[in-house]
DNA sequence: GAAGATTACTTGAAACTTCAACTATTAGCC
DNA sequence: GGCTAATAGTTGAAGTTTCAAGTAATCTTC
């Protein structure tokens, strides 16, 4: 902290935080209830997501926490869970004995393959859709914008 | 559903919405973190902030609920612990006997205080200073309409 | 003015997440 | 090879959130 910076907010930096903050809190909300009809919440349908696109439907749990951003305690849980649903099965990992695959069920692959279309929907209705394609854009640029930002704010810590 | 949309995401609205998503999530994590030094999670922090600009610094615990945007259980829950912390005391409430008010303490009062200034300057470090005047104004148009929008899917849902 | 519905809030249990500690294995280094 | 450090993943406990059910008071309406 510089100092420099005034201490509150002005009314124009206010309007963009609280728009952003408030909009994303109940974007999310929305999504996650409308996820609920496949008894999926979002982190762990992004874990399934990926899951279903990798080679053979199997993935190495680091490797699957961290490209599904859940902490690698986290993921071992849910896989716990999910194992139980019957979705997914773990693996030893001949190659690396400490690790383990984490292998999609064709049980799994169906029902990430029937959530798939309605979670699309739901973000297309609920985001995409109130954007022009212009706002996307600019979306796009401003929110990569914040995550390099983000990882030199990260840099300058460590 | 119409079913008139395509299935999958192009490839503007899957920049524009996996920019969001990831860029949110990393940001959220990173504000959270920052007020990790106030031992204060952005939830708490938005009921003590509402609570100390309340009248007499204090809020019946539905009201403070809906505008921190927590649910009422969570609330009762949280208010338990900040409770023990000092923070927040529960008064009963003689207008209307089933109710309570939330009462922050002068020790709740400066933790927030503190806390104040270093969360403004973690949103705008983070946040604010990686857009424009433009920018901001935009993105405050965008989400009250994204906002909007759900207000709408809401109506159409109940 | 009493029965029934609604509101305000709390509670306990179940589910989930985080955190620190732990095991097992591999990698680096002399 | 043998020692230490780092990596992969799991686990159990503690804390948090959600959910359904509970109590108590107030409102409605006839």
């Amino acid at each position: 902290m510089t100092g420099k910076e005034p201490k509150w907010l002005n009314s124009r930096e206010m309007k963009a935080w609280r728009a952003y903050i408030i909009a994303s809190r109940r974007l999310l909300e929305a999504l996650e209830q409308d996820l609920e009809d496949h008894d999926l919440s979002m982190p762990d349908y992004e874990v399934l997501a990926q899951l279903s696109e990798a080679p053979g439907r199997r993935m190495r749990m680091s490797e699957l926490a961290e490209i599904a951003m859940v902490s690698k305690s986290r993921l071992s849980h849910r896989i716990t869970v999910m194992e139980k649903a019957g979705w997914v099965k773990r693996q030893a990992c001949t190659e690396d004995k400490r690790g383990s695959w984490a292998v999609m069920t064709e049980k799994g692959f169906r029902a990430i393959v029937k959530a798939a279309p309605d979670h699309v929907q739901s973000v297309r209705a609920r985001f995409l859709d109130q954007l022009s394609g212009k706002d996307q854009e600019n979306l796009a640029v401003l929110f990569d914008r914040i995550q390099t930002g983000l990882r030199e704010d990260f840099k300058n810590e460590a």
